[in-house]
DNA sequence: CATGAATGAGGTTTCATTCAT
DNA sequence: AATGAATGAAACCTCATTCAT
C-alpha cells in the first residue's frame, strides 16, 4: 500500500540526506536507493522540498511522543528527572542519530525559512521541557541558580558533539574505523555517566 | 593582484556557504556575490571543489596561530589554562563563526573523504591540546579524574550548539529577531562565565 | 517508441560526425539537427561518448550480418569470391560511406582506447575474411604466393582513398563539385573493374 | 628566436593533433605539452586556426621539395620512375606519417572548406605527378591502358591503409603491441617490394 | 617581446519536474 | 494509481581569445 511505500521512501531518503545532504542528494539517487520510479517521489510528494517536510513531520510527531512519555513519570525529584533527561536524550539521540543529522544540518543553513521555522518548532520544546525541569528544581531550592538556558545548551551540545561525526568521534575516542559507538552499549553508559556528573555537580553542590 | 582578488573569494565562499551550504551554493551566485567573472573561480581555485579546499587550508592556517599563541603562556596552573582555553575558543569561535559552521557542515556529511580527513586535521588539535591540559591537571592532582574526552565534549559542544544556528540560538534565549547574540560582549561574557563555572567545579571539586 | 528516436538521433549523429568529427560536433548541434531537446541525448545514451558507442554497435551489427551474407556462396572458387567480396565491399563502404568516415576518423586517433578496440573489432573481421580467402587461393593453387595482408591493405585501401573525400576525390577523378560519385552506378562499376582487374593480375597470372 | 620556438610548436602541434585531433587538441594541452605560454600561441600565430594553417603551409613546402628531387632523375625509363615513386612515396609517408595523419583527419572532414583547399592543393601534386608518369608510360607503349585515376588510388590508398592507425597495422600483420612497424626497414622493403609487385604486373603485363 | 590575468561564449551533463498513457 | 518518456533550466567546467603590463 502506498503509505508503506511512502515511508520506505523517507527512511531511504534519511539514510542519503545524512549522508549527502538534501542539496547533495537527487531523487534520481533517491529514487534508485528505495528502488521506486523517479517519477513517484514526485508523485507522492509533491517535490524534493516537500518530501523532506514529510519526512520532519513523520519523523517528528513520532519524537514528540517519545519525548513526552519519558517525562510522564511525576514521581521524581528535580535531580531524578535530570537524570531521565540524560538517559532517555543519550538513547534517542543515538538511535535517531541520522534523521538528527538531517535537521541539524538543515538548522545550520539559513536558507529556507519555512524549513528551519519547523525544525525549530521540532527542537524547541526538548530545550523548554529541561529549561522548565531547571527552573523547577531553582524554585524548589534543590538546584543552584544556574544559567538554565546554557545549561540546556551544555547537556544537548555534548551528545550532538559525539553525535557530529562518526569520524571525528572515533578519532577523538582513540578508535579504529571499524568501531560504531553510537551502537556501543558500554560507550552510551560511558557518555550517560559524564552529563550526569557534570550536571550534578553544576546543580547540586552548595557552594561555600 | 591575485591574492587580494583569491581571499575575496574565499571569503564570499564562506558567507554563502554559511547560509546556503556548499551544494547549495553555485558558483554563478558566488561569482555574482564576489563581482567577478565566473569562469575567474576555476581559473583561480581549478574547480568548485578545491575552492573549499583553498579556502579551509587558508583559514585553517590562521586557526592554528591563533591557537598556538592562546596556549604560548606557560606560566598558568591547569585551571588558569582552562579559563584560558575558554575565552579564547569563545572569543575566537563567535568571531569565525561562519567558517566555523562551514566546515561543521562537511564535517556532518559522509561524502568526500578528502575533505572530512583535512577538517578532522583542523578540528583535532584543539580537542588534542583540551585534553592535554586536562591529563596533565590530573596527573599534578589538581584535576580530578574526570573522563577527559567527554569533558572535551562538553566544553567544545557547548559552544557549538549556541553556534549552530542564530535562529535557534534566539529562541531558547527568547530573544528577538533583530539581536545577534554573537557580537554581543555581554553574551559572550556569560558563556565564558557559564563555561568556566560548569568546568571547574566538574574538574575542581573535591568530592566526598 | 524510443527505438525509432534513438535510431534518428544515431542516423543525424554519423552524418554530422562525418562532416564536422566527434569532437567538432556539439551535442547541442546534434539535437538542433535531429529535432530534439538536448537533454534527450543525455536521456536515451547517457553521454556524447556513450552515443558513439551505441552508435557503432548498432551499425556494426548490420554491416557484420552484410558480410555474412557475401560470403555465404560457398560453390565459387576463389577468383570467383574475390569477385564477390571486390563487388560486396565497393556496394556496402559506398552506401556506408559517412559511418565509415566516422569510425575512420576515430580510428586515426590514439586517444579513446575503447573506441578503438571497438572499431578494431569491427573492421578486423573483414580483413581477416578476405586473408582467408587469399590463403585458400594459394593453398589449393589457385593463386600466386602473393603477400596476403598486403593485397587486403590494397584491396580495401583502394576503396578507402576514394572514399576519404568528396572533394579530393572529385579532384582526382577532374570532376565538377555537383558530381557525387559515390551515388554513381557507372563509377562503382569502374572501380570494381579496376580492383577485380588488379587483383586477378596479381594473383592469378603465371610468372614465367 | 622565434621561428626556432614556432617550430618547436608546430612540431609539438603535430604531434598531439595527430593523436588527439584539431578539435580535441585544446591551446592549453599544446602550450604545456610545448613548454611555452598559452598566450604565446595566439601572440605567435593568431589563432588556433591558423596555426594550423602555419603548420599545414611550413610542411608542404618542405613536402614538396621531396617530391621534386624523387621526380628530377628524368634518365629512368616508365617503370623505373614507378619504382622510384614507391620507394619515396613509402619512406616520406612513413617517415612524416604523424603530419599525414593530420592533414587526413582534416581532409575526411567537411568543414573547413579553407582548410580543405589547402590540404587537397598538397596532395594533389602527388596524384598528379603519379598520373603523368602512368600517362607517358601508356602513351610511350611501355605500359598497358589502365585506369590512371584509379591505379593511382591503389598506390597511395595502400600505404595510407598502412598509416591509418598502428594499432589496426599491427592486427592485421598480426604483431605485438609493442612492434612499431613503420620503423622496421624490413617492413618498408616488405611494403615496396609488395607495390612494386601489384603495378608491375598490373601495367606491363601483357593481355592474351 | 612576452605573459599572467581575465573573460564571454559555449561545452557536456544533471537536475527536478511534468506529461501522456 | 503508477510510470516511462521527455524537457527547460541550470549546474560545473573548458574553451579560445584578449588585454594590460
Amino acid at each position: 500500500m502506498g503509505t508503506d511505500k511512502k515511508e520506505h521512501i523517507i527512511n531511504t531518503a534519511i539514510e542519503l540526506f545524512a549522508v549527502k545532504g538534501f542539496e547533495g542528494t537527487s531523487i534520481r539517487d533517491l529514487a534508485a536507493a528505495a528502488g521506486v520510479n523517479i517519477a513517484m517521489i514526485n508523485y507522492y510528494f509533491g517535490s524534493k522540498e516537500k518530501l523532506f517536510e514529510s519526512m520532519v513531520e513523520e519523523k517528528a510527531a513520532y519524537t514528540r511522543i517519545e519525548l513526552t512519555e519519558i517525562m510522564s513519570n511525576t514521581s521524581l525529584n528535580a535531580a531524578g528527572k535530570i537524570d531521565r533527561i540524560v538517559e532517555g536524550f543519550v538513547e534517542r539521540l543515538f538511535r535517531n542519530r541520522h534523521f538528527h543529522r538531517v535537521i541539524h544540518q538543515e538548522l545550520m543553513l539559513g536558507d529556507r525559512q519555512a524549513m528551519q521555522d519547523m525544525i525549530v518548532n521540532i527542537l524547541y520544546p526538548n530545550s523548554q521541557l529541561i529549561k522548565q525541569i531547571l527552573l523547577d528544581g531553582i524554585a524548589s531550592g534543590e538546584f543552584n541558580k544556574v544559567d538554565v538556558e546554557l545549561t540546556v545548551a551544555t547537556l544537548i551540545g555534548t551528545i550532538n558533539y559525539l553525535l557530529q561525526s562518526k569520524k571525528f568521534c572515533l578519532k577523538i575516542l582513540d578508535e579504529t574505523e571499524t568501531y560504531v559507538p553510537y551502537e556501543d552499549e558500554e560507550f552510551k553508559t560511558r557518555v550517560k555517566t559524564h552529563l550526569k556528573a557534570v550536571l550534578h555537580i553544576h546543580l547540586v553542590h552548595q557552594p561555600k
